[in-house]
RNA sequence: GCGGCAUUGGCGGAAUUGGUAGACGCGCCAGACUUAGGAUCUGGUUCCGAAAGGAGUGAAAGUUCGAGUCUUUUAUGCCGCACCA
């Protein structure tokens, strides 16, 4: 007995599927190939961190978005490149190896083969051949080659590019006579403060107990959040990212692609371009002026003092004698904080210097004090205080009893300072009388002018700190020499990631890397041996931190389109084909880290003639989250209470139970329409294992000696996050198991529109799936029956709304019409191909797998094979060599669309009485009279005469009265 | 505090250029079939009202013949940023 196919009718789906992706995979259905006559087109998803936990349902909403949108593309005429891949080096594997000792790699690579897995059961169209994994040395390769890139160059802020380091060296050469007469370490110093790539002194959360630094998230209170162990505020040498120079540039190429407005947004905070000045106060008694930013210039005549961070280089310049213990214990205390606790504490503090700054345009003496509300990062960690304008320096002024000069006419600063930029200045010298605006443009031209200072823009944007000190990542391609870094040659890459004896950080305090035996670098014959060689003549020590996360996610759009290239990140040729993702969909949490570094990483490639566009994402859609609903049990708490007696739902408002009962989270998969399965409830854990119940109709199990029957227990319900706690994670292979994947994928979708979060409630998935199985069965008895009129226009009015709702990213409707459609089309009783065979091929990019089988249903009508040949199912596919995943997206022809008549709502004041159907292109004259001749418009003017009569041709009639 | 997004039946949501608010689905109600069912099919289901009719898209105001949609104010919720000079 052959595979039989067409002849059972029941939706097979688990049968189809599993066909289906078998078909694909064999004839390399999903193979792009970067040589082709099509238009390009490149769907990206954000790749995952292959958690230990697997997909749930919320993961795959954003990429069933992209595999429709992939899938329609294609239909469209596009070789559309559609890939995956696994952001696979990060912390959780590290944490887990720690734990259980065994090796990060050996549990990513089984979570990545789960997700695999997971991800081909729901049938998207990647091509799993271009895959790629961070953590695989053949990919990270090009990691560490792009930072020795970066190392290699420095940011030309004139032509606002990257450059080669040797263009720099060569300037120094020619124009710098000191440049001979440094030291190979002096000239390695200088270098270093060019570098796109550095080496930077940086202040770091170090936690001693645990050896490692910590994120501000992983601290609290001075302890660390895992274990409790004290923190300290510790300057380490780490490597950064020049990502502040590209501050311009990464501004500016907002303007050029197609975000959300809020991404963009967040985005522009986070460069927060300020446009200010940087002027110069000398100080009273000593030759060296400092200098300080503020965007406010207008306000110099209320400057009544100076603040300066408490890192701030002038701190120890400007600090008296007497004012040194002060100061010395202030600066200790502050040492101590970390940034999040300097921020959350409001409370004003800070310390005097001694010392006196004078205004350059009063020539008055003015205070300068140390304060943690200045920030050494920003502008120049000074900053003028202008008390009547500035809610800081007011507050700071209050409390240090400083005077407070008001600046704007009117301006009431006794209780508030003023700090909107509008208004008339007064007290403000040649400034008196100028609006604000015209203030700060006068004042920019006066410093400009007698050289107090400068015009200049700044950014919030800091360089990124690219060390870590752990050990799943990307290992530097480092060596020392001398105390100064060296890139290893481009053909020793990849440096590999050596085997450790320990995972977590050495007795003394190194990385873990520090554990590894074969670390050292062998200059001469450019490879990797033992530690214990090091001789500081030939062979050097390696570095020891790895790179941190985002490094491996950086540049990995690119690696797609040319995965297998040895010889390069992507061949030119190939990247002037693809050029760069033209959709990218992901979370909207990635917002300010991935997407400022990979577009900076793109920007800087981009500098060095790698690749050939400037921008790596030219759209960009962010999906919702998928958040959890959780259900919840009611443990009865009151008078006599067992701990073992469950309260429906809907009678804990009742006065017997209301307070008297404890929610308890239940695993909503033993809840089906928020009615408890009794019998699953108990078998859950030990502790429900004697539950008894008072049910919706308030009987209870314990009188009833109820087990499992027809009573109802019925659960709240709430919507949380989708966690593990919560009892509430729907994992999608259950899904797909009871309903099948195209099911999933519809449901996914029917949720609701793409970019908001919603909650996943598995009730509504019969709707959808009783759909499918509707329409499934119209394709029973395919004939080659001419279409009727009706059933044309049901088909056009479905290619024209699909159409319309993929173009525009509105997959949720997109369900709806489908079901409309079958609705209508089975109302007629169709069984057309003309019209079921072109419905296959819009369901396709939604429900890929159902849409092939129903093609070839209509393939083999088509093709008249008999029904003996297509009841196997080799034979049909050898017969039918083509698959619904190549046809040709149908053309809506708008002709059908057309009605013969025209339905008018009829309007009174407002108000809709009655529609009107009238022929269709009547003429508005023409409407108004039938629609004053009609016999219900009497009853409805009710003897007012219509004073005005508006007819929308095509839409609407109102008569106002 | 700043910025962004949202708010429509019991629930998810629809309404694409301002033009019949509540499509479609869930749930619920009634019926049919089947003697259990969480199967299938048919009809109903915004609220108040027996009906006629009235009210109605978080709240208030405005523009308009007409507002869920545009404008202003405001409330609530979610997300992001935050002593940025």
């Amino acid at each position: 007995m052959h595979a039989n196919l067409f002849l059972s009718m029941e939706y097979n789906f688990s049968e189809i599927e599993k066909k289906w992706q078998k078909a694909w995979e064999e004839n390399g259905v999903y193979t792009v190939s970067n040589e082709s006559d099509k238009p390009h087109y490149y769907v990206l998803d954000m790749f995952p961190y292959p958690s230990g936990a697997g997909l749930h349902v919320g993961h795959p909403l954003g990429y069933i978005a992209s595999d429709i949108y992939s899938r329609y593309k294609r239909l469209k005429g596009f070789n559309v490149l559609h890939p995956m891949g696994f952001d696979s080096y990060g912390l959780p594997a590290e944490q887990y190896a720690i734990q259980t000792g065994q090796h990060p790699e050996k549990t990513t690579f089984e979570n990545i083969d789960r997700y695999i897995s997971q991800l081909k059961k729901i049938g998207f169209c990647y091509d799993w051949n271009r895959e790629v994994r961070t953590c695989d040395p053949k990919f990270y390769k090009w990691t560490q080659w792009a930072f020795v890139q970066m190392f290699n160059s420095y940011f030309d802020p004139k032509t606002q590019k990257a450059q080669p380091i040797s263009k720099l060296i060569a300037e120094f050469e020619a124009n710098d006579p000191k440049w001979a007469t440094l030291s190979e370490r002096e000239k390695q110093e200088r270098l270093m403060n060019y570098r796109i790539a550095y080496l930077a002194d940086t202040k770091v959360n170090w936690c001693p107990k645990l050896g490692t630094v910590l994120a501000n998230d992983e601290v609290s209170e001075g302890l660390s959040v895992r274990g409790g162990y004290p923190v300290e505020q510790r300057v380490m040498r780490q490597w950064c990212l020049r990502v502040s120079a590209y501050a311009g540039r990464l501004l500016e190429g907002l303007e050029r692609i197609d975000w959300t407005e809020s991404l963009k947004e967040t985005q522009r905070n986070w460069i927060g371009r300020s446009e200010g000045a940087e002027m110069q106060f000398a100080v009273k008694g000593q030759d060296a002026p400092f200098t300080i930013f503020t965007t406010r210039a207008d306000t110099v005549f209320g400057v009544t003092f100076m603040v300066l961070a408490p890192e701030s280089e002038y701190v120890q310049r400007v600090v008296t004698p007497e004012q040194k213990a002060e100061v010395d214990a202030y600066l200790a205390r502050c040492k101590n904080r970390t940034e999040r606790e300097r921020i959350a504490d409001r409370k004003v503090t800070g310390v005097f210097t001694g010392s006196y700054a004078i205004n350059p345009l009063t020539q008055g003496e003015i205070p300068i004090y140390i304060s943690d509300y200045v920030l050494a990062g920003y502008g120049t960690g000074a900053i003028m205080a202008v008390p009547a304008h500035d809610s800081r320096d007011y507050a700071f002024a209050k409390h240090f009893n400083l005077p407070i000069i008001p600046l704007i006419e009117g301006a009431d600063v006794s209780e508030e300072s003023f700090d909107a930029k509008e208004g008339k200045m007064i007290n403000s010298g040649f400034l008196n009388g100028m609006e604000v605006k015209d203030a700060i443009q006068a004042m920019k031209e006066y410093i400009t002018n007698t050289g107090i200072g400068r015009v200049k823009v700044n950014y919030r944007l800091r360089d990124a700190i690219f060390s870590r000190q752990r050990y799943w990542g990307e290992p530097f391609p480092v060596y020392y020499k001398d105390g100064m870094p060296y890139t290893l040659p481009e053909e020793s890459l990849p440096l590999e990631l050596p085997e450790v004896s320990a995972f977590l950080p050495t007795e003394t305090g190194e990385p873990p890397l520090g554990n590894a035996a074969i670390w050292a670098w062998d200059e001469k014959n450019k490879k990797v041996v033992d530690k214990s060689l090091i001789d500081n003549k030939t062979i050097f020590p390696l570095e020891l931190c790895t790179m941190p996360g985002f490094a491996g996610s950086s540049a990995y759009y690119l690696r797609y389109m040319d995965p297998h290239n040895d010889q390069a990140l992507v061949d030119k040729n190939v990247n002037a084909y693809w050029r760069q993702v033209d959709l990218y969909l992901g979370g909207s949490e990635h917002a300010t880290g991935h997407l400022i570094y990979s577009r900076f990483w793109n920007k800087f490639l981009y500098d060095l003639g790698y690749i050939c566009e400037d921008e790596p994402f030219k759209k960009l859609i962010n999906q919702g989250m998928i958040q959890g609903r959780s259900n919840f049990v009611y443990r009865y708490i009151g008078e006599g209470a067992t701990g073992n007696l469950y309260i429906s739902y809907n009678l804990i408002e009742n006065p017997e139970y209301k307070d008297k009962v404890q929610p308890i989270h239940v695993n909503v998969n033993i809840v089906n329409n928020d009615v408890l399965d009794i019998n699953a409830f108990r078998a859950w854990m030990p502790e429900f294992k004697n539950a008894e119940f008072v049910f919706a109709d308030g009987t209870s199990s314990e009188l009833t000696g109820y087990t499992a029957g027809a009573k109802q227990y019925i659960c709240g319900w709430a919507v949380e996050k989708m966690s593990k706690s919560m009892f509430n994670v729907v994992n999608p292979d259950d899904v797909i198991a009871k309903f099948g994947a195209d099911t999933l994928r519809l449901y996914e979708m029917f949720l609701g529109p793409l970019e908001m979060s919603k909650p996943w409630d598995t009730n509504g998935i019969d709707g959808v799936h009783r759909f499918l199985k509707r329409l499934w069965n119209m394709y029973e008895n395919i004939t080659d029956e001419e279409p009727t009129k009706e059933e044309l226009r049901s088909l056009h009015k479905l290619i024209k709304k699909i159409t319309w709702d993929i173009e525009n990213f509105s997959f949720n409707t997109s369900i709806p019409a489908f079901m409309i459609a079958q609705n209508e089309l089975s109302a007629l009783k169709c069984s057309k191909r003309a019209i079921l065979e072109p419905i296959a091929v819009l369901l396709a990019p939604y429900a890929p797998h159902i849409a092939e089988e129903m093609w070839h249903r209509c393939q083999a009508i088509g093709k008249k094979v008999s029904s003996e040949n297509f009841i196997d199912l080799q034979a049909s596919l050898d017969e039918v060599r083509s698959f619904v995943v190549n046809a040709e997206w149908p053309e809506c022809n708008e002709a059908y669309l057309v009605e013969d008549t025209q339905k008018y709502p009829v309007q009174f004041n407002g108000k809709v009485r009655f529609t009107l159907e009238c022929p269709k292109d009547t003429p508005k004259e023409e409407v108004e009279k039938l629609v004053l001749a009609h016999e219900d418009t009497s009853k409805y003017l009710a003897g007012n005469t219509p004073k005005k009569i508006i007819v929308v041709p095509g839409r609407i009639v109102n008569i106002v009265m």
